[in-house]
DNA sequence: TAGCGCTGAGAACGGTCGTTCTCTAGTCTA
DNA sequence: TAGACTAGAGAACGACCGTTCTCAGCGCTA
């Protein structure tokens, strides 16, 4: 179990900063300290490694999401505060589900299935936050315009026109 | 020149169709007709035939929008059929760009830049669209978060709603 | 203490990668 | 015709991939 996690510790790490088959096995290893056999009786195989990886992530970062626009009182403004921290946390370069299916969605139907549950389950928690299925939507792709702009031009500051965006559709 | 064509038409359905480190050069031999010997003269890594074929997509893109934009009146709403027809393309797999730099913009700085620059154009592109950077801004968002989410669900009908955010915005 | 099973380190395996080299065949000049 | 140059096909190279195997060393039980 211990392992299990110091694996997972360092493969998140690994595959996020660097993409996913840029890293190998080996590197995986020495980081976790966790031999090779064991880490294939652990994880069967990369793939399942991978699987693994983002299902753990997809949890911990729709938790730590929700989490904090609840306790901010539930209003659609706080979903894009989160967004600017994350976005400002070094080391930050996008989200790792579009990452991983740009990288693998052609040719892993699995990793597809991860990436696909992550953002429909992100649409489930939007579409608390507002009156009708259209607004989520709209609020959907605004979170997923400032994540990808904000990693390509390496400043949160966009964060500021989704969030002005944002709740001018919600008033709206 | 008629074999740099075939190269890098070659180059981009392969790259774009299965990811970049996913399609190997023997691939792109065999499919371009091109002898390995050449095609390292023509391009002297894989690196800058990726570079190559991202510069020439990027242009061959934005001036397919554009034209389409100006041709229907110069309307921010057209931007979004546009994007429609492209979503509905069989083998729409997202935006290149997007995919090129979760996959290899931690470790080439080459493929960071194009893409940055194909993103700094496009936002261009939309602020001409437009009467302040702020609405441009937000116009990008609108159109990467329909990229990606489209992309994810399969499915375009997102941009529905993406245009009718952008109009609202526009007018507003 | 003798023998057994489990563990870990890392060597080894087959395959593939990006890149270079060899060698053959053809074309042009003198 | 002889010889120098080019280009093509694909073998070869070294590195590294994901995965499996070997084997020495450890803690158990009797």
């Amino acid at each position: 179990m211990v392992q299990e996690t110091a694996v997972l510790d360092a493969a998140e790490h690994l595959f996020y900063d660097r993409g996913i088959q840029a890293v190998g096995m080996d590197e995986i290893r020495t980081t976790s300290g966790v031999s090779l056999k064991r880490l294939y009786q652990l994880f069967p195989s990369k793939e399942a490694l991978v699987v693994r990886y983002l299902e753990r992530r997809d949890k911990r970062w729709r938790d730590s999401l929700m989490a904090y626009v609840l306790r901010e009182g539930g209003e659609v403004g706080a979903v894009f505060d989160w967004l600017y921290q994350w976005f400002s946390e070094p080391g930050y370069r996008g989200c790792a589900f579009i990452n991983s299916f740009g990288e693998l969605g052609a040719t892993s139907p699995a990793v597809t299935a991860v990436v696909r549950h992550h953002k429909d389950e992100l649409w489930g928690h939007l579409r608390e936050l507002v009156d009708d299925d259209a607004k989520a939507d709209r609020l959907l792709l605004l979170v997923e315009g400032a994540i990808v702009v904000a990693a390509i031009r390496q400043d949160p500051d966009v964060v500021r026109q989704a969030k002005a965006a944002a709740e001018a559709l919600v008033s709206g």
